[in-house]
DNA sequence: CCCATACGAGACGGGACCGTTCCGGAAGTG
DNA sequence: CACTTCCGGAACGGTCCCGTCTCGTATGGG
């Protein structure tokens, strides 16, 4: 239930060479587990602060900043641990992946926690842009890319009008989703959602 | 280009039988356009102070405090005074109507201002419910029922599929624009995107 | 074993902000 | 004109936070 935090979470690398007591990796995942827990909790980003990211979680603020050089340096790790695979598609029609992408999208990235972390995101887009940035690179950018392929496979088969750019398309197949879950909240989430918006977008709008 | 900051910003009404000097209105317009340039120049909601807002907008912090209870009030009515017209349908066809709203929204609605405001709003949707709803009533409603009266009027006229959720159908038009908005810092939203959407959800995904 | 380094805890000076209060002056009402 | 209320400015005590530093203790590598 910890979702993504788990290794890879390390902030710098060591030089070897270490001698006297080595850093205890068991504070580096207290740490960023424990900003993920209040964001998860509606704390803003803002009412964050190192001192009481460093109390909840059972530690020294000098731990934490022999670790890290401020809350932003912090914050792009905290970004960093919440990598995770999206599903390779099935193989099967390229309707189903494309349901399959929304389910893992609807599921496992916007309950909850994930909802908290791209609102705290977006709320950061303009005064922060190295964060929006490294979320981008490390989230978005390879769910785009898993939906960008099915809609090319598509293409290719003759399933996908290929007159169309995979771009806005991908953009019309996930944004309904998401909007949802930054707006409504991680509820409004219902189980056939992901099955109704593939749907309606591969018929059309418009009757027959 | 105050956008709505006009009438209807007065946080409290008068009870009458006033003596002595009467509030300033330009106190009310002049802190509440503040509250909007700073949103709109990437300050954060919780960066913003009631000393800074008082001391940008040259009034004195107490005279602020007069007028309103805290930080959160003062929110409320700067979402208040948000309140736009939509433009009424055309009476064209129904295509040209979608068009026109998803126009009305890359224009006026998302192009700075508006799309920091949302940001600000959507990143409080967990610590502060109220703020939300406040936005939700204030702008969004009367949007989406524009949208879903057009909807209705092509489902009668037999130019929009009648088997369908106007909810859902709404989001799928307006959620690419509005996620567009979020993520791209009101950048890339070129001209003929509102078209493209339009004609991609009419059309469909799926070859004829 | 020894010593360098990490650890939790907390003190430190400096700074920002909160919400209130007071001031001297300005501006309408009666 | 007299009076009441508002105005900007500024100060107040209190709280929280920052980033650094110092304790006394724990822990692992050489």
């Amino acid at each position: 239930m910890t979702g993504g935090g788990g290794p890879g979470t390390g902030p710098a690398a060591a030089p070897a060479e270490r001698r006297g007591r080595p850093r205890s990796a068991a504070v580096d995942t207290a740490v960023v587990e424990t900003v993920l827990r209040l964001l998860e909790d509606g704390v803003g980003v803002a009412e964050l602060s190192m001192e009481r990211i460093a109390r909840e979680a059972g530690v020294g603020k000098a731990t934490v900043y022999r670790r890290w050089a401020g809350k932003e340096a912090l914050m792009l790790d905290v970004l960093r641990s919440l990598d995770e695979a999206v599903p390779g598609p099935a193989g099967g029609c390229v309707r189903d992946d494309l349901v399959a992408l929304l389910e893992f999208l609807r599921r496992r990235g916007l309950a909850k926690r994930s909802s908290a972390v791209l609102r705290t995101v977006v709320a950061q887009v303009q005064a922060r842009p190295a964060l929006w940035a490294e979320y981008h690179d490390t989230v978005v950018a390879a769910r785009r890319e898993a939906f960008e392929a099915v809609l090319r496979r598509g293409m290719a088969s003759g399933e996908i009008r290929a007159d169309l750019d995979t771009g806005l398309l991908t953009d019309l197949f996930v944004s309904p989703m998401l909007s949802r879950a930054l707006f409504h909240e991680w509820r409004e989430l219902p189980e056939g959602l992901s099955e109704r918006i593939v749907d309606t977008l591969l018929e059309g709008v418009r009757p027959a």
